[in-house]
DNA sequence: ATGTATCGCTACGCTGTCGTAGCGAAACGC
DNA sequence: GCGTTTCGCTACGACAGCGTAGCGATACAT
């Protein structure tokens, strides 16, 4: 669709304003991404940056997908390993990057335009695959009980960490994520030899990485240390 | 704070106006709240608007405060009957109320406005409340295993409603929330009259309201309908 | 080296919104 | 009823942002 333009003149144009952009929409959200605004901080004049965006939601959208990392997720045969390690980095990119300062921004322009949910949905949606591609490696693996739902999965894994992050504003500790990931897989992980001494309250988890010190009996909602 | 004027008059104007403002959010967002904007569609002169309210931020506030409604939760004994319908009443909520279409706008708003922020988390932390204190009864009244954290359970519980709503933009059917439900409570309850045929398999729950007809394992992870 | 494409700059008209002022009319409390 | 408050209306100046036009200067491709 795009062509590459070859001219360096051009490539440099549009760089400047994207990055002026996303710095704009960061710190102001929407109603501060405006043309005036991105000639004035970019360098660029503001009838050059109307010759490549045809309009202000034009370089929105172009500013949106300039700050898209699709992430990949390692595979080291440990499923809870793997999806604690990219729910980790996952939590650190919530704190941190780009993408979470633009999101909200993202989700309520989606609320009223179908184009901007598109854009939402595919944000978001390409991340999610990777961890729904790794559940169901592990799934059809035997390395989670067969029947689990890849898909609704991933749901319980990533939410608590958007919750956290855009609704409760609470913060986002190493702790937690280790406990929403021993929540959600604890119980599925595929029978291994252990002999259960009380089915509900020794899950067959834990079998490497022991994410908490000896402390409760590390069940999927482990109390004792609050928040 | 906010002495109650008697004059019908006065609060004649700003119920109008609120409502009005309520109405603009719903359909632009916040570039959308403006004085004039909301002037025209509430029948409310617009220096009369600026008689109640000092700017537009003011009436933005007005506005998201007005839709606040603290909905009750259940105690019938039976917990994860209660919670369920809690959840599906939220989950209509999700769909259909004020507040869940203004949601992302102070999301976004809160993002850079510390004042937005606050009134962010009281949007949503009034309605965590009442789901954290049924979940830290039914703990101590021992419904549920003991140790476990009602605070990490409520999260686990309204996350992926929130998340289906606003980030993945997926429907959000009872059979849904039922599955969530399903899925954080059911190794959490108590432990029944219930000999465990498979420790990992045979969870104890649905001891009432046969959520999904017998399909599969009712397990936290419901597989064959995918989605 | 030369033609072409891109750039920066200034200037312009237009629109929408802000927030205020002043007036007469209507509704209110007592 | 009567004084007071609130209201609706019109008009106003100010400002910010949009999107366009035209020009000379500069960097590019070949």
């Amino acid at each position: 669709m795009t062509g590459d333009h070859c001219d360096p003149r051009v490539v440099r144009s549009r760089q400047r304003v994207v990055e002026a952009a996303i710095e704009l929409l960061r710190g102001g959200g929407a109603p501060a991404l405006t043309i005036e605004a991105a000639a004035a901080s970019s360098g660029v004049a503001k009838t050059t940056i109307y010759r490549h965006f045809a309009n202000r939601d034009a370089l929105h959208v172009a500013a949106l997908e300039a700050c898209e990392g699709a992430k990949s997720l390692d595979d080291t045969g440990d499923i809870h390993a793997d999806i604690e390690s990219w729910m980790q980095r996952f939590a650190v990119a919530l704190r941190t990057a780009d993408f979470a300062s633009l999101l909200p921004t993202v989700i309520d322009a989606a609320e009223r335009s179908p184009q901007m949910a598109l854009l939402a949905t595919a944000m978001t949606a390409q991340r999610r695959s990777v961890l729904v591609g790794r559940l169901r490696e592990a799934i059809s693996r035997g390395e989670l009980l067969p029947g689990a739902d890849a898909d609704f999965l991933a749901g319980q894994l990533a939410s608590p960490l958007f919750y956290r992050r855009f609704i409760s504003r609470q913060p986002l500790p190493p702790r937690y994520v280790s406990q929403v990931v021993d929540a959600v897989l604890g119980a599925l992980l595929a029978p291994l030899p252990a002999p259960a001494v009380e089915p509900a309250l020794t899950p067959p988890r834990s079998r490497r990485r022991a994410t908490s010190p000896p402390s409760a009996s590390g069940r999927g909602a482990r109390s004792p240390q609050q928040r």
